[in-house]
DNA sequence: GATGAATGAGTCTTCATTCAT
DNA sequence: AATGAATGAAGACTCATTCAT
């Protein structure tokens, strides 16, 4: 996507393509997919009512590859950023204060995901989970792999698990109170987490 | 609305209603709001196009009686189902248990009301705020804040807290692997909210 | 139409039918016959929905029933009033003071008549002229004739003539102002008329 | 709207914009604004039916840009030619025979604009006032008060009486027999209305 | 490549009319 | 005769998509 000595037309037609991308973003975050003109896609983007149709195939397709571009760009943000932190539990604190972050940075993006993971269209749907497919591998394989080998975590399906993480994850982060903030913040959902996946956590009594 | 000695017109006319809602039901559930068609609806409960006009305003009032119809019906069923368990801990784990059967024994309510959460319309969402208020009052006031009582649950923050177990059960709930099934059964989940709920966890150094 | 001895039930059918017709003339005075609601017609007379059809044959029927009842009815106050005038100038004045009191006394069957006789179907508008042809007669044969047989009016075409007072009525008593009164009164219709009837009137050099 | 040296690509939308105003006049004339169909509208144009509302908003603004611009087309014709008469008795006359002129030539125009006249919506009454309101003042100011002027024509309210002038020309030129003929030529009508207002008209005693 | 007019399938909604009760 | 639920035809309007310029 990104090759070196790209000649100028190939720049111009990219940026021509990341403003409709953006401006579809904004679209069918904000009115689903259904709902979404793409003509006042095209329009937002500066653009007359054709001209998406010179860049994407149709709606359809739009829509795919703005999940496919969103859903990598929330997956780079995080994984860059998770990998910096050396230890399972500075990288689980990590994985949620960046996840935040990318929700309070990038609100557009996040509310268009968010919404996206429950469209009634199986076809978006799965692009979805095809897209964060990524993210439940960093979660599973550099957070919780290595917390159990170094002893400190104690999981017992790391893939269930992870997919608990990011669900807690994408639930906190987007339920938000009257004021629009999130009931938690970051360091409180990781503590609430932390606290059932340390080794020596229910290890008393169950039930 | 369910008297008594209703007469035979009253509950002819209460079960067409019944019908069309549950034929919107599938098909908003299937489809979303926006694609679906309203004639669809009218037609596959068994009337012709024009029938669902008699009983609802708009295709607009339908969605929104339905997602009133639909989230009593869950708060209804959790709440009778938890009230039994008499003891804190046993209430969370038969929120769960209770959360989970519902989803398996109403699919296709509970995806129409996972869907709907994220809907983009706001009048959509407020409406499912609205329905699921005495929920998180459930789970606040009957689960949670008796075992803060007995000593049994460190909360601090009971209505955050309270969002996060509703989020967590409806993530977990409706979050599926291929064949549909979700990664983790209702006694893991509970299992591992327990573990962070307990008095005595997290009460090792934090980070 | 209005037998003796008429049946208690006759006279009871007769009500309600005089219900629906009423109700019939404001909702076309209003809204026009397109435009105007049928079940809402049944409704406004105090019963329900299907209730007109047990009356009239469809929309179109009772439209046209209710130009001929409303017609003649306009038509029987005119003529009672206007024989009432012996002589050709009185009666002339009769008719316009006769017709304004009408639209005075009954505006929404003058409404009505106004605005049907202007209405885009033929039909409607040949039955509007079947039931102002004996006011036209009226004017031609019992105000203008009298008139020229006794020398005090001059007219050439009486059926033209008629047409053009019954214009001059119909315009005048209709178009208003913003306050919703008459530009004219009656009276200076009248002698607007009569000026231009007169036997002596334009005896001077035209044009 | 007529900028000289319009461009090619505007001189062909005005052209289809003027066909579909057409094909509006017609239909609106013919069935009446609710009977009319505006799909119909844009096909009898030669488009298929969405074209409408590529230059149209909605029906209504549609309805409401034909009364203004066929309002506008009539006023235009009556204005140029009355003026064009010097002296005031001569204006009457041309005023009657310009708007029967103008029914001969544009049948299709005069019936559109006899039947708005009393369509029931308001909005459409009011835009008929406003798009006739050069027509009264043509007559009081240029017709009347001239012949008052000149002491040819004894007026007491000019705009009352221009609103009866009007009145008439519309009503005589737009009631037809059977034939599809105004029952009296311009030339009549005004001959009644001139010897009305003639200054020594009406001088003799009055009832 | 950009434009934006034209297309026409699709859908919500209204409402005259029917008819079982 | 009265009711009012059911019917289904009809129509205003939207908008994804095409394509000539």
């Amino acid at each position: 996507m990104t090759r070196i000595a790209k000649s100028e037309r190939e720049e111009f037609l990219a940026a021509v393509r990341h403003k409709l991308l953006h401006a579809a973003l904004v679209e069918f975050g904000t009115r689903g997919f259904e709902a979404a003109n793409i003509n006042s896609i095209s329009q937002a983007a500066g653009f007359s009512k054709g001209t998406v149709y010179n860049y994407f195939e149709s709606k359809e397709a739009l829509m795919l590859e703005l999940i496919a571009e969103t859903g990598a760009e929330h997956q780079t943000y995080m994984q860059e950023r998770v990998r910096q932190a050396s230890e399972p539990v500075e990288r689980l604190y990590t994985f949620y204060e960046t996840g935040f972050a990318f929700v309070a940075e990038h609100p557009r993006e996040a509310h268009f995901l968010i919404t996206t993971l429950n469209n009634p269209r199986i076809a978006f749907r799965q692009a979805m989970q095809k897209t964060y497919e990524p993210m439940f591998r960093l979660v599973a394989e550099e957070v919780l792999a290595p917390g159990m080998q170094s002893g400190v975590f104690m999981v017992k399906q790391p893939m269930a698990l992870a997919s608990m993480l990011m669900t807690i994850y994408l639930g906190t982060s987007s339920t938000v109170d009257e004021s629009g903030k999130p009931y938690m913040d970051a360091r409180q959902v990781a503590e609430f987490v932390l606290r059932s996946l340390r080794e020596d956590a229910g290890t008393r009594e169950e039930k």
